[in-house]
DNA sequence: TTCACATTTTTGTTGCAACAAAAAAACATG
DNA sequence: CATGTTTTTTTGTTGCAACAAAAATGTGAA
């Protein structure tokens, strides 16, 4: 049987690894709104929340501080970032440049089945949002623009991509309810949608744009409404 | 006297530290070429060579492991990895969006020192290459974008082109001589100065993107030379 | 040689303890 | 009360050893 070539690697870290376990863990913490910004990370803390030893922990509380997710605020002192205005809109910048582009390649790629998937997912952003579960539906849009850029079939832009959402991610937090309550993304969702239906590279570039743009304007205008220039309550 | 604004952290690093220490060494000497594509890094190989214990020599790998400027050939072995055509050509489209944004917002605060600078640096480059030490050259290569870069202010989007620059710069070792004797980044490099210097955002951004094109043009040529899609001699 | 299998060596991971340095708390002083 | 100082506690770093798993090596048969 005809074996396929050598993949030579391109290994992603291995998962069963306790690190690997915690860092996935810690992630999903900081984007599902467990800490705020300000908040404190101990090596030991971590260890025992995750029921790990003290290696695997600190290998997690490194690797969030180089994604950006996590910053010294000492020298012996990790927090959970205040994200600020200035913060934002550089990587809002970046998210313009590279989830633009992430969905331009999109469009040749996406079929049938892709279409379905987003209509499913905006479904259930609607749905969150209907019953006021704003995390749930934090987390839908996620899995909505990601699905998109999947078909980038572009491993390292993905990467990258998902680094610049978890910098950003840990201070959504504190914007809820008003930050989902008008609905600003789902003109635009569906704006990406039926770009992809039709196969309109520019318009679905546009649209990505318009929803980073819009969100960005949001938020803009509910930190405007709180202390000068600090994206989060306290 | 007036205090400045507690800036409440976003330290780098503690440069003390001997993880971040062997961190940076390494890199360097990824950089430098010191490593060849395929060359397998282990903990305790890294950890004499250093000479430091495991611990930081085993934070340094998983640091470059990270930053995608090593990665896993296997469960237990982390190479220099063998830069695909296919890899190369996604990196130049993200850099081509990202240095091309960087490009773009340095013209604002590019003055007469940048200037002077940017020759100097090309200055460098040129009798680098005059003399055969291309490696030298490739270093003020670098130093030449990224003095464009900072004037951007932007040390999010800085430190992401860097880790996109560090993926790629292992493979550049085995392209000399052939890649930097044709000079195609010169012209470029003198464009962009003269934008800078007119204040054009849209030439400066086109110099950038025309040399990042150019450099890949030339790799890919180089590369077709040689055995299919790999960029390596071996 | 080529391939499969058994054996030996190498290697990353994990947990842990010592230590110096930093953070927090307690205290004193104006 | 605020502020500077000392004491106590907490914390990250570093080195190291045990262990299981993977890689390298050796072996033998076809």
């Amino acid at each position: 049987m005809e074996m396929a070539p050598e993949d030579e690697g391109h290994h992603q870290h291995q998962p069963n690894r306790l690190g690997e376990m915690a860092y996935r863990n810690m992630k999903e913490r900081l984007i599902r709104g467990a800490f705020s910004p300000g908040d404190k990370l101990t090596i030991r803390a971590v260890s025992e929340m995750l029921d790990v030893s003290t290696t695997p922990a600190r290998d997690a509380i490194n690797r969030l501080v180089i994604d950006g997710a996590l910053i010294y605020s000492g020298p012996k002192t990790v927090i959970v970032p205040h994200l600020r205005l200035l913060d934002l809109e550089e990587i809002t910048q970046m998210r313009l440049a590279l989830e633009g582009l992430a969905a331009a390649l999109s469009v040749k790629a996406a079929g049938e089945a892709t279409i379905e998937e987003l209509e499913l997912l905006q479904a259930k952003i609607d749905a969150a949002l209907d019953e006021k579960r704003y995390f749930d539906a934090l987390w839908h849009n996620k899995e909505f623009h990601f699905a998109i850029y999947r078909l980038s079939g572009m491993p390292h832009l993905l990467q990258v991509i998902e680094t610049l959402w978890l910098r950003v991610g840990a201070s959504f937090n504190g914007l809820y309810p008003e930050f989902s309550e008008t609905r600003y993304g789902a003109h635009n969702h569906r704006a990406a949608i039926e770009a992809l239906v039709d196969k309109d590279v520019a318009a679905a570039r546009a649209a990505i744009e318009n929803d980073i743009r819009d969100g960005f304007r949001q938020m803009k205008k509910i930190s405007a409404g709180r202390d000068q220039g600090n994206l989060c309550r306290r």
